[in-house]
DNA sequence: CCGGTTCTTGTCGACAAGACCTTAACCGTC
DNA sequence: GACGGTTAAGGTCTTGTCGACAAGAACCGG
């Protein structure tokens, strides 16, 4: 109640007296997206043991009474890439649905961690045990996924859509450098539209900060054509992306949807 | 637990062997959001006890083993104000620094509620225990809260302004049935923007299903004036809502920006 | 040199949104 | 009952944005 007998606004009923509060795990669980031939990714691990066993499930560990939830996220990322970028990271939901965890209660943080080029991490550790998975191949029920991680990852996709639209993600897929195509791909990939590249291009370089020209250009691909420039992400990102998700489709049928 | 010391990616450092998971306590808070007089405004509950004696506080409580995160929170809203409606609860944020109790290790988890006419639950309960208070003297730092709730409050404002443009929360705000010009000063609370009445209402009625009429008309004000006709939901709130932030501010300023 | 491919630039039209005006309906007072 | 004040509702015009489409530019291989 807003007021019980006692004065104290935080308690709970006197069943759950503070003092006696139910202890919970909580842990923290990152995942970790990227791009690879077009489409996008998650790294996923295999469990070695029960529950669960040989399934996959995302990275994740115990958060230690001395660190914040975003600094337990950055030591996951790190313990588990290598990578040391708290700035990619993006809280997006908690969990702690009882029995999630069979063995005891946990409460767990969904993180998300935008990457490019995981590949050579992934192929640095122990291949049986850590692997790049298609989203498609979650999202379409033909895999599942150890404790609720199923939905975690899904949660994490479809926070990403939406940051994609709000803040200036895109550019954490692509490298330092990347060409247009490059970064419209992104958005084609994660949204599964079709992007005019003329529009696009006018879109993002319209107002300058999104992307700025570096002078050089990209060598074209093995079907040849015209190079592309090269572009590297400006400092306007955390305004709001430049490109938004068509809010109704227009009148003509796309081809990928 | 979940991983051993060998082979399984999930476990952290052998000093944090799984068995030994350090111990949290695992709370809700609920951000009860509610209009009143044109304004937003936030339920909050004078604490009783140290820490934080007599500082205003966002209403919560423990989280039960037995139950989900959003059952806690749905359970915290009913015993605080009396309502019992899971669906206008929004989960947006985990909170975990260390030191944010000075008690214990707490990790709390926050929630959304939007509500019309508190202003009568509160009345019911202890008047000098609750009270609903202006977000604006929150957002000018005039008024601070116990522990990181000031940081709680404010992300959960930041989450209804996105929101508002996203799903249609607006008419959580406003009564089972409304003017449009009530939903009207529900996007121009929140926003703290003056929108167009002709521009909002063909916003609003032109593709139906946002709002539907209901022929009858509202009693006009103290001042006189037309009386303005009676809308209720419509169910198409679910895939985005009508009105959209603007952007850019176009070339006019606008005089209450 | 010549098609094939990709990137880049240009143009046009549809649509949405903002600014502004006019009409409609109710109040109060005189 | 007439009149000004107030608010709602509807209409029109302009502006800007976005998608569709066409055309040119730059590279490839043969």
């Amino acid at each position: 109640m807003v007021v019980t007998t006692k004065t104290n606004p935080l308690d709970a009923p006197a069943t759950y007296d503070p003092s006696q509060f139910p202890p919970f795990a909580v842990t923290v669980d990152v995942v970790i997206l990227t791009m690879a031939d077009g489409r996008l990714h998650v790294l996923l691990i295999r469990r070695g043991e029960a529950p669960y066993k040989d399934m996959w499930a995302v990275p994740g560990g115990f958060k230690r009474p001395t660190e914040t939830l975003d600094e337990a996220a950055k030591r996951e990322l790190a313990e588990e890439t290598g990578v040391d970028a708290a700035s990619l990271l993006t809280q997006f939901g908690a969990y702690g649905d009882p029995g999630r965890d069979p063995r005891m209660n946990v409460v767990t943080v969904g993180y998300l961690a935008v990457l490019r080029d995981v590949g050579a991490i992934v192929a640095g550790t122990d291949a049986a045990d850590a692997s790049l998975v298609p989203v498609a191949d979650l999202l379409n029920g033909s895999l599942d996924l150890a404790f609720d991680h199923l939905r975690i990852v899904r949660d994490a996709i479809e926070r990403v859509r939406v940051e994609l639209a709000v803040t200036g993600i895109a550019t954490a897929f692509v490298g330092s450098t990347f060409t247009l195509a490059e970064l419209r791909a992104v958005y084609e990939a994660i949204w599964g539209v079709q992007l005019d590249a003329a529009n696009f291009r006018r879109s993002v370089a319209a107002d300058d900060g999104w992307v700025i020209p570096t002078g050089r250009r990209s060598r074209p691909g093995p079907a040849g054509g015209r190079p592309a420039e090269l572009y590297r992400a400006g400092r306007a990102w955390q305004a709001g992306g430049p490109i938004h998700r068509q809010p109704s489709p227009s009148r003509k049928e796309r081809t990928k949807a």
